[in-house]
DNA sequence: GACAGGTACGTGGACGTCCAGGTATCTTGG
DNA sequence: CCAAGATACCTGGACGTCCACGTACCTGTC
């Protein structure tokens, strides 16, 4: 299964030796951050899966847990899982097939709808969160100070990005 | 479209807050991962879009181009590109449509499928390539040391993963 | 207060990824 | 030489993601 070489130096390699020396490290970059969620995407699907849970879905349904009502319109859980609206929906759709979360017409807003958490949803969200815990985010594949250099350097690419803003340093 | 705040750090906040403090790390790791991937996918894909292709078939593309004799079969293809061999299936059945590759039978294997790259699939790969490290690869969105501890981090995290094997330091 | 523009969701479709299962072919052991 | 197992590839299906589009409903302006 493995290479016995790195394929991402190698392509930079390429890149370098067909004149293209200013986007090669840019390219390898690229193509890490697909090869590394492709990893991390892999390692906790294979711990859902039994659970009958997605990432996706697991990540909704933490959401709405963490939330002060156990409710949220799609628009917000779409803004703060940041995906496509239309991804929520779908994750929904799914949800609620398993009766986890249940949709629910917003009181004030007649164009909205809220999804609520159920508590059988609260349970296998816990769940699922221990077997993570134990099995994946306690032992993400790199030393402790690597880890944090990632999420550092992943935080300033997002910022950079437009995904956020810092509250202080307000300019 | 933005947060005022990052919802990796509130998310890792709400696990050191549960008790879940061993597994904080772990977890605003592989999420951010999750996320660095959908910016670089989004990015890639508006360059990609207008010529016709995805970042999937343009990887396989590249590939072609590169090999010495510009046909490999399709297991080949997906080990180097590190995808499922369906999925190298699914680009091949899209490229031949688009006339960008040509299936043959292999000459010495009766089992196997050779993918070999045309010649306007060189000249597209070619197009792609130009355009990507112009608005893409060139300007990925941090600054070039920063660049460089992204590709050494994970480069580490792929090791790790057991995705190859470095040559020095055979153990 | 009516109408234009914006917002909230949903549907249908394209695409990539993987898994499960099937067929053809190669390889190896008896 | 033949049977058993491995390998190469394809098909069909599940899932998540996004886009394009349509339909309600809200908001702000004249």
């Amino acid at each position: 299964m493995d290479l016995p070489f790195d394929p991402v130096e190698e392509a930079r390699r390429h890149w370098r030796e067909h004149g293209w020396a200013e986007a090669a490290d840019g390219m390898a970059a690229v193509t890490s951050v697909m090869r590394a969620h492709q990893l991390m995407q892999a390692r906790v699907d294979e711990v859902l899966r039994p659970l009958g849970l997605t990432f996706a879905r697991y990540e909704l349904l933490m959401l709405l847990h963490f939330s002060s009502s156990g409710a949220l319109p799609v628009t917000k859980a779409s803004r703060r899982l940041q995906v496509h609206p239309t991804s929520v929906t779908n994750a929904v759709d799914r949800l609620e097939a398993a009766a986890l979360v249940v949709r629910r017409p917003h009181p004030t807003d007649g164009r909205g709808t809220l999804i609520a958490i159920t508590a059988a949803g609260r349970r296998l969200a816990l769940t699922c969160t221990a077997r993570l815990n134990d099995e994946v985010f306690s032992r993400p594949g790199l030393p402790p100070d690597q880890v944090e250099v990632l999420v550092e350097v992943v935080a300033d690419l997002r910022e950079r990005a437009g995904d956020f803003r810092t509250a202080e340093r307000a300019g």
